[in-house]
DNA sequence: TGTACATCAGTGAACGCGCGTTCACTGATGTAC
DNA sequence: TGTACATCAGTGAACGCGCGTTCACTGATGTAC
């Protein structure tokens, strides 16, 4: 049944990249084919091209979308936290959970893209909306009020950052093992523990 | 020219799997054919299964030679440091810094391999190499003299080494912004500041 | 409002290509005498 | 030590398959009158 109206048309783009944005970050960029995305959209592969004009440009569209479902998690978090120290507590301890863990499809494309984007191609379109995205998160972390000029404040906020994608990456490739729980425990101790821990 | 000789046919194996260890780390377990590899190795690629059962099982290997050199490495930089906080920074200090950004084929394959291992699935023979991987890395660091008990000393070394595989992960996967540098900076800030930064 | 027709979103077959893996073959290596 | 022959490491063509992308076609949608 071809020739979908107008307003279906832009709907059926919609789930195509948001189905993307899941599979991508579940499978890979690389990992889930043209055809794939289409039928989780419920559509057959030879339309795609009248929405996208590569599978490159539907994975930056993916990215950013992805992204902006995670900032807006993040807001409104942070939103209905009490104070700075409660937002933090709300982004951190759901972050490193087992949950997140085990759905990289619905969690932080942070985590579930960066090794496909370190190894995209410098003009690749997918890496600009990485980087957007990354620096949308650092805003929200850095916005909390941690003392100190914003420049200290958005140091901490990347190196926090970097410690969430590590241990929750670190502990999807040890997934099923001890070493994988203790990643998550270890960094939720280091970003959150009330006073800072000696080294 | 058929027909190596036996000692030859044992160093092209380790040709194999040593260009294999390079190359997987630099574009990605599935982003490297098993052509590829075999013309790395100065090889044809019919001969690859006479080497290995199936291009998973080199990947096990590739990534436990990579892990076994990295763990080698560490442990020269500490044992030709002075003191526990010297090693500490000799280890650091290469692992974020432009040049281990710019060469995943040689650098750490914790950063390198961790987002493809994620997404291997449980019984994948690579798995049990990256985790293995993994927990030598985390005994070199753990090792470090840091006071406290030896569970308190292993939490911080996941924690560290959780910081140092996300920073540098986004810094490749922002590399050519500004933000990418921070990264760097922001995690050496982290975990070498002489005294803990304030959150 | 009703009719005639142009538009175009989606279909499904087809394209060239590269993948992991297999296999018949080659000829130097290694061994048995 | 020298010779005859079995072994087997490596070659390159071929296999079936799935990929990203293209395209002729379909028929409901949207528009002009």
């Amino acid at each position: 049944m071809p020739r979908s109206s107008r307003e279906q048309a832009d709907q059926n783009r919609v789930a195509i990249t948001e189905a993307s944005a899941r599979l991508f970050r579940e499978h890979g960029i690389r990992g889930v084919s043209v055809a794939d995305l289409m039928a989780a959209a419920g559509l057959t592969h030879g339309g795609f091209y009248g929405h996208f004009a590569s599978k490159d440009a539907l994975a930056a569209e993916a990215c950013a979308n992805a992204f902006a479902r995670s900032t807006e998690r993040w807001q409104r978090r942070v939103a209905d936290a009490a104070d700075g120290a409660a937002a933090r507590q709300a982004l951190i301890e759901p972050f490193l959970s087992a949950k997140a863990r085990a759905s990289p499809g619905t969690s932080c494309p942070t985590v579930a893209l960066a090794g496909d984007v370190a190894r995209e191609p410098a003009r690749a379109p997918v890496r600009a909306a990485f980087t957007a995205g990354v620096e949308g998160l650092v805003g929200v972390l850095s916005a909390l009020p941690a003392g100190a000029d914003a420049a200290d404040r958005r140091a901490t906020a990347l190196a926090d950052l970097a410690t969430m994608v590590g241990a929750l990456l670190l502990a999807r490739a040890t997934a099923g093992q001890p070493v994988s729980d203790e990643f998550l425990a270890a960094a939720r101790v280091r970003l959150l523990a009330p006073a800072p821990a000696g080294r």
